[in-house]
DNA sequence: GCCCCTGTAAAAGTTCTGTGAACGGATTGG
DNA sequence: CCAATCCGTTCACAGAACTTTTACAGGGGC
C-alpha cells in the first residue's frame, strides 16, 4: 500500500543527442526504466511496454504530433504525457493539454526539472485516476463528488474544509462499515496516527456539526465505542427529529445537541 | 449554430488564379463556404468572419507572413491552419508549425488532397476544442465569449487582459464546480504550476477586482481554502440589489422557503 | 464505582491567501 | 531605434483560515 514512490517507467521520442544524453544519465540515476523512440509509434506498442509516462518532442513530429498525441491520450488514459519543444506560444500548450498532454516544457530544459516534472506527472496521474471513473459518492441525503472537492446534503452544497472533506469521503465510502479510528486517520491523514492525537474526534464533531445542520433530525455519524465511526444515514429516534412538530426556530445547540450519536450497535 | 456534420467555413489568402480555381471547384463541390483574401488581414476580421480553417500562402506573405501566422494562431486557437509554398526547407516548416500551423502543403497539389488535408484539420480542431467551437457561456451576469475574446458583465464589456481572460474562461466554464488551484494554472498557463508560484492568486485578485466594479454586490470567484477557486454568481451579504432576507440566527428553515444559498455557510 | 474513551470548547500553532508594490520583458507608438 | 506603456511575474508582509494541541467534563464498559 505504501510504494515508496513511484516506479517510472516512461518512453522518450526525441532524436537530440545531446538532450538525450544528459536525460538518460538522470534517469539512470534514478533507476528508472526507459526506452527511447526515434519518432511516433502505433499506440498499440505503447501500450505493450506498460509506460506510465512518455515524453514527446513534438516539434520532431510536426502536423502528425496532434494526432499522435490525441490517439495516445486516448488510448493509453493512465499514461502522463510531458511534451517538449524548442518553443511555444500559450495557444500550442494549452492545445496539446487538452489532447490530453499532462505538462509542457520548452527546451533548453535542466535534466533536473524535466526528471521533477516527469516524478510530478506520474504521481498526479496516480491519484487522479481512480477519481476519473469512480462517479458521485451516494449515501442517503448525501453526495460526495470527489472530483469537484465538494459535497452535498440534499443537494444543498457543503461548505467544507479540506480534511473534513477527506474524512467525508472515507467516511462515507465505507458507508454502513465500521471504520477504525487508526484506519481513518491513515487514510485521511496518510501517515500513522500518534499516541494521544484527537484529531480525528475533533474533525468528526466539526463534520457531525455541518452534516445537521444541513438536515436535522438525522444522525450520519455513529460511534462505535473501542472502535472506530461509521457512517450511516438514520433518522433519529423518536421523540423530536424535525418534523414540524418541534419549535421550528429552534435547532439552537447548546443544550439539545448532545444526545443520540451513539446507538452503540458494538457487538 | 445547429450545423449537424462538419461545415468547413475557411479562408483562402492567395493569389494564384490556377490555384484558386481548382482549389473552389473542389469547395463548392463539397458545399463548404469559403472566402479569398488577397493578403494578410488583421485577426479581427477573421474573427469576426467565423472561420473554423485558413489556408494561407506564406510565399505571398514574405516575412510579414510569420507575423501573421503566430498572430492569427493566438488569437483564433480553434482555426485549423493550413499552410502551403511552392516550396520549403525542412527549417521553414517546423518554424511554421511550431507557430500555430496545423499542416504544411507543397505546391503544386492536388486539390482532393489539400481537400482531405482541411478536412482533416477540421475534424481534429473540433475535437480538441470543443469550448471554441460552442456558443458564449454564460454564468450569471456573466458572458464570456471565447469567439472574440471578450467578456461581459451584465451587457458591459469588461477590460480584460489575456491572462485574466482566459483565467475567466476557464472558472466561468466550470462554473459552479471548484477548480484545483493546479489545474487552473495547468490550463491557462499552458504547463505545471511550480512551487511558490502565486501567479493564479495575484489574477484572481485582478479578476474580482474588475468584475466586482462592474457588478457591485455580487461575488464571483470563491475561495475554497487549500484547494483552489469557484466560479459561482451569488450576491454578497452586504446590502446592494438583493431582496434582504434572513438575519442571522435563522439557520435551518426546515422545508418552507428552499432555496437561498447563504454565501455565509458555516466553516 | 473506577478507569478508559469520547464529546466539546478554546488556545496555540501552521499554513494559505489577499494585497500592494517593485521589477523586468514585451509591445506600441513616435 | 528609442521611449513610454502595458502586462506578467515575483516578493514581502499582514491577516485570515485551518489544523493540532490541550484541557476538562460526561459516558460507557467491566
Amino acid at each position: 500500500m505504501n510504494a515508496q514512490h513511484a516506479t517510472v517507467r516512461l518512453a522518450v521520442v526525441d532524436t537530440d543527442s545531446g538532450f538525450l544524453r544528459v536525460l538518460t544519465r538522470r534517469f539512470d540515476a534514478a533507476g528508472w526504466e526507459y526506452r527511447v523512440l526515434a519518432g511516433a509509434v502505433p499506440a498499440e506498442e505503447l501500450v505493450a511496454m506498460k509506460l506510465n509516462a512518455l515524453v514527446v518532442d513534438l516539434s520532431l513530429l510536426g502536423p502528425e504530433g496532434w494526432d499522435f498525441l490525441e490517439r495516445v491520450s486516448s488510448m493509453l488514459p493512465g499514461l502522463g504525457v510531458v511534451i517538449c519543444t524548442q518553443s511555444s506560444t500559450t495557444a500550442q500548450r494549452v492545445r496539446g493539454l487538452r489532447l490530453g498532454a499532462d505538462d509542457w516544457i520548452t527546451k533548453p530544459a535542466h535534466p533536473e526539472e524535466v526528471a521533477a516534472r516527469i516524478e510530478a506527472v506520474v504521481r498526479r496521474r496516480k491519484r487522479s485516476q481512480p477519481k476519473a471513473d469512480a462517479g458521485p459518492v451516494m449515501a442517503g441525503e448525501v453526495e460526495v463528488r470527489a472530483d469537484q472537492f465538494q459535497a452535498f446534503v440534499a443537494t444543498r452544497s457543503l461548505d467544507l474544509t479540506r480534511r473534513e472533506f477527506e474524512l467525508l469521503q472515507v467516511l462515507a465510502d465505507n458507508s454502513g462499515k465500521v471504520v477504525e479510528r487508526e484506519d481513518l486517520y491513515q487514510r485521511v491523514w496518510g501517515y500513522a496516527m500518534a499516541h494521544g492525537d484527537r484529531s480525528v474526534d475533533v474533525f468528526v464533531r466539526k463534520l457531525r456539526g455541518k452534516l445537521e445542520k444541513h438536515s436535522p433530525g438525522w444522525a450520519y455519524i455513529h460511534t462505535h465505542f473501542g472502535v472506530g465511526y461509521r457512517f450511516d444515514p438514520e433518522p433519529t429516534d423518536g421523540d423530536a427529529g424535525v418534523p414540524a412538530a418541534a419549535e421550528p426556530g429552534e435547532p439552537e445547540p447548546a443544550a439539545g445537541s448532545q444526545n443520540f450519536h451513539t446507538s452503540a450497535t458494538s457487538r
